[in-house]
RNA sequence: GCCGGAGUGGUGGAAUCGGUAGACACGACGGACUUAAAAUCCGUUGCCGAUUUAAAGGCGCAGGGGUUCGAGUCCCCUCUCCGGCACCA
């Protein structure tokens, strides 16, 4: 029975127990019968309660998955919780409570959240990497990292946030602060651990190519980040001492152009020349003012070169030019290429401003084509391609040409060698904090680092600690942790405190989730070769560098580990935009009225319980769909979410009165029987079927597929199908329906399974009809609108029958009324005719 | 600076094979129902356009040029906004 108003209270609950009840969403991951679908929504951290922004990306989710559950797809759905890291172990301090029960009630929160959007998982999966069954597995992926020397301990100046500790490359802004907590980032000397993302940097450039189902943008931005240049490593040596001092170049065809040289202030040729040096006073002054200026300042656009000559010169082993000045300046990165830098001010716009500053010395070695180029001219470096001259017997060569000619000289005498170089630095994976997985290693005072074997793992995190304190690492301060026995010789020996990062704990669950609960293994192999790739990864835009780059490095560990046959995680990914939403405060730091992303500080957020209560699942699943292109940020709009809401209202409302006059089962649409606009429905619906599906299977776009529903329910209210109307019309009405339920599955489930349901549909549950299929003779069109043109400019629209021929078509557009108003009197120069579209007439 | 994305009504956005610009929705305005309001339903809604009504017509997709019978869509130039990398040699 049905009842006459919307009843989303009485229903969402129902069918979200239904789904349970039944497993619906259940994965047996052995099942062959069905191609398989690997559907994987980013998991949160569990850091309390959840935005309707948060929302967005599991309601998407759980629209493909059910939409390939009626295509027909074994899908797998799972849910976790990346449930280590800082903020548990804030919180803790801050609210005395133990990160663990922070962290567990925060789940359970946000699972009651996630439910109550009607979003489908299968739970039985569920992970939490805080967990002793799940971080067991996480440091034995840093044992398989260990083994195959990807993972090592070096001394290293680690960026140092006072609040977080170390953070990785990745963590630091661009400015230089902390990316979570925004206080600025210094430089600290610690022993750590780190993997060896470096020797994998060029197959994790190389393999983006096989990510054609990634975004461009994600792409480009892992490209950026592992940046990659290509060049020559060339050895110069010290005029006075006969040091080596070793450059790297993108540009060796400017070699004979070197007026100088740039060295960082911290370089350790630098430290070693200065002792006694005639100008070390001078030169230590230079350094000392630059160590206390924050790198973010110091490599600001807006910092002037600046420099200070060392006393120093060095010989280019190309001409032998020994008179080449050394200066230590501001502008070098110390830990890029060597940290010396070959400076050819002529071809290079850095070089050019501190040469004109310093008064040093210019040389052209590239002429442009048009031979104007003229030190005593010219106003900046020309960069551009050209022909060498002044520089011996590489005189005459296009530039390209002695890129490569230079380097083979070179590297036939000795003194230049082609490299590649990369921006990406090995990756730290430790952290000095209490809420992350131990690192599965013993410091042994005979033995030295000795990994914990596989068979003693978990190395267990302690839950009696003083987390309260406020220096240093609690861990470390825990005795019946630290002290343990070497596993190698049985001395005492002491355990590793350092944590591993959030990131590594991450950057595998995917494996996890396809082998849950498996004891003996982190996963089956044989399983995870069959599930992996995920076929669709989707997730906020913010991890395209860290996680996601982090997944694929550890899959490629995994792989050489022998431990997995795929080499990338994830064969498609969809960046979802973020919801935003009109500031309303106007308190100096944010301004009324523009655009944020929802945060607590902004204090935009809007909460989906509410709405849920308000309007129901199904009205916010609608509207966070509805609200714009998925893959861009959108503006919350709370006025907006009545459109939705009026529409499934209007849905429901119909089902409801048509219930009583449509038959009881499904029955074949006498389509010669319906009046034109029946017809015209009849046809819209299956316009809309093909559509939908279309907006779906191309980019996810939501919000035509939407637009499209609610097209045909304005069509069909315009059809006015009612107790007095055919039999070939009810069926229609019925047909109609029971397709727009099925349609809706995935957007509003609740109700489309409430629907199914009422209408007696079989089988059971909505998703297990399957995805519905369009009828060819319900497209087919009687006649076509033709669009009239004259000179490109719509004059006229008429109605023809669909088989018309080319040259009735032109004869009847001639002829027309509307054509003639602009044709009379003047001569038709031309005639275009788009079958089934319009009609050009060109006069002049 | 390099790379990527975007710029369309009062608002969110449609239209990506060159072929009706503004679908769908919000908001606004008018009407019906109601004692009244809410809800609902029905209209109107890019701009200019006779001092009255309606129309004719014109203008419109950041700006300028081009290709074409025809351009939001293709090409060239310019501007603005967003994101990534960046004194990376």
């Amino acid at each position: 029975m049905m009842e006459e108003k919307y009843p989303f209270h009485a229903i969402e609950p129902k069918w979200q127990k239904y789904w349970d009840d039944t497993g619906a969403f259940r994965c047996d991951t052995q099942d062959v019968s069905r191609p398989k679908f690997y559907c994987l929504t980013m998991f949160p951290y569990p850091s309390g309660h959840m935005h309707v922004g948060h929302g967005r990306n599991y309601i998407m989710g759980d629209v493909i998955t059910r939409y390939k559950k009626m295509m027909g797809y074994n899908v797998l759905s799972p849910m976790g919780w990346d449930s280590f890291g800082l903020p548990a172990e804030n919180a803790a301090k801050k609210f005395n409570v133990h990160p663990h029960k922070w962290t567990i009630e925060n789940i359970q929160e946000m699972k009651r959240q996630v439910r109550s959007w009607g979003v489908g998982y299968d739970w039985e999966r569920e992970i939490a990497t805080c967990h002793p069954d799940y971080y067991k597995w996480t440091q034995w992926v840093f044992l398989q990292a260990y083994k195959l020397g990807v993972a090592y301990q070096k001394e290293a100046p680690v960026n140092w946030c006072p609040l977080c500790t170390n953070l990785a490359n990745e963590e630091v802004t661009a400015d230089g602060r902390c990316d979570r907590c925004g206080r600025p980032v210094e430089k600290k000397n610690l022993k750590q651990w780190f993997f060896r993302i470096t020797q994998y940097a060029d197959r994790l450039l190389k393999d983006l190519d096989l990510l054609d189902g990634w975004p461009e943008k994600v792409r480009q931005m892992q490209a950026n980040w592992i940046g990659k240049s290509e060049g020559a490593k060339v050895s110069f040596k010290v005029t006075e001492t006969g040091d080596d001092c070793p450059v790297y170049t993108t540009r060796p065809d400017t070699i004979f152009g070197v007026t100088f040289m740039a060295i960082a202030p911290d370089n350790p040729l630098l430290l070693k020349l200065l002792p006694g040096s005639e100008k070390e006073a001078e030169v230590r002054a230079f350094i000392e003012k630059l160590a206390n200026i924050p790198a973010s300042e110091r490599f600001s656009d807006a910092t002037a070169k600046e420099g200070v000559f060392t006393g120093f010169h060095v010989t280019n082993p190309y001409n032998g030019d020994t008179d080449i000045e050394l200066w230590v300046t501001n502008y070098v990165v110390s830990d890029s290429g060597t940290g010396i830098v070959m400076a050819v001010p002529t071809h290079d716009q850095r070089d050019w401003d501190f040469a004109t500053k310093y008064g040093i010395a210019k040389k052209i070695v590239i002429q442009n084509a048009e031979k104007t180029l003229d030190v005593a001219t010219m106003t900046a470096a020309y960069v551009d391609d050209g022909v060498l001259v002044n520089s011996g017997s590489f005189d005459g060569m296009a530039n390209r040409e002695a890129i490569k000619a230079i380097i083979a000289d070179g590297t036939a005498k000795g003194y230049a060698e082609a490299t590649t170089n990369f921006r990406i630095r090995d990756w730290n994976v430790a952290r000095q904090r209490y809420w992350g997985a131990p690192i599965p290693i013993v410091h042994c005072p005979h033995c030295g680092a000795v990994p914990v074997p596989e068979d003693q793992l978990p190395v267990r995190l302690p839950d009696d600690v003083d987390y309260n304190g406020d220096q240093g690492n609690p861990l470390a301060r825990h005795e019946g942790f630290v002290n343990t026995t070497c596993p190698k010789c049985g001395a005492p020996a002491k355990r590793e405190t350092d944590t591993l990062a959030q990131w590594l704990c991450s950057c595998w669950y995917f494996l996890r989730y396809i082998d849950a609960r498996n004891e003996t293994a982190a996963f089956d192999k044989e399983l995870a070769d069959k599930w992996m790739p995920v076929d669709q990864y989707i997730g906020g835009v913010e991890h395209a560098v860290l996680h996601l780059l982090y997944s694929r490095f550890v899959v490629k560990i995994l792989n050489d580990a022998g431990a997995l046959d795929c080499v990338e995680p994830f064969k498609a990914l969809f960046t979802q935009g973020m919801i935003c939403k009109r500031c309303e405060k106007d308190d100096g730091k944010y301004v009324k009225g523009k655009l944020y992303k929802m945060s607590k500080s902004v204090g935009n957020v809007v909460s989906p319980d509410e709405l849920i209560e308000t309007y129901g699942a199904d009205t916010v699943r609608l509207y966070t769909l509805f609200i714009g292109p998925p893959e861009l940020d959108a503006e919350w709009q709370d006025a907006a979410v009545q459109g939705p809401y009026r529409f499934l209202c209007r849905l429901w409302k119909k089902a409801y009165d048509a219930k009583a006059i449509v038959p009881e089962q499904d029955v074949a649409v006498a389509i010669d029987a319906l009046k034109p606009v029946e017809r015209d429905l009849y046809r819209k619906l299956h316009q809309t079927l093909a559509g939908v599906t279309d907006s779906i299977e191309h980019g996810f776009r939501f919000n035509t597929a939407i637009a499209q529903l609610m097209e045909l329910m304005n069509a069909l209210d315009k059809a006015k199908i009612d107790a007095s109307s055919s039999d070939a019309a009810k069926a229609l009405l019925r047909e109609t329906i029971v397709t727009v339920a099925r349609m809706m599955a995935p957007i509003t489930p609740h109700i489309a399974e409430e629907i199914w349901q009422a209408y007696g549909c079989t089988p059971a549950g909505v998703m297990n009809a399957g995805w519905p299929k369009v009828n060819e003779a319900a497209l087919k069109e009687d006649s076509l609108q033709i669009i009239l043109q004259v000179n490109g400019k719509m004059r006229g629209k008429m109605m023809v029958p669909a088989g018309i021929s080319k040259t009735e078509l032109e004869t009847l557009a001639l002829d027309s009324a509307d054509v003639k108003r602009f044709t009379d009197g003047q001569t038709v120069a031309k005639v275009i005719v788009v079958p089934g579209k319009l009609v050009n007439i060109v006069v002049k």
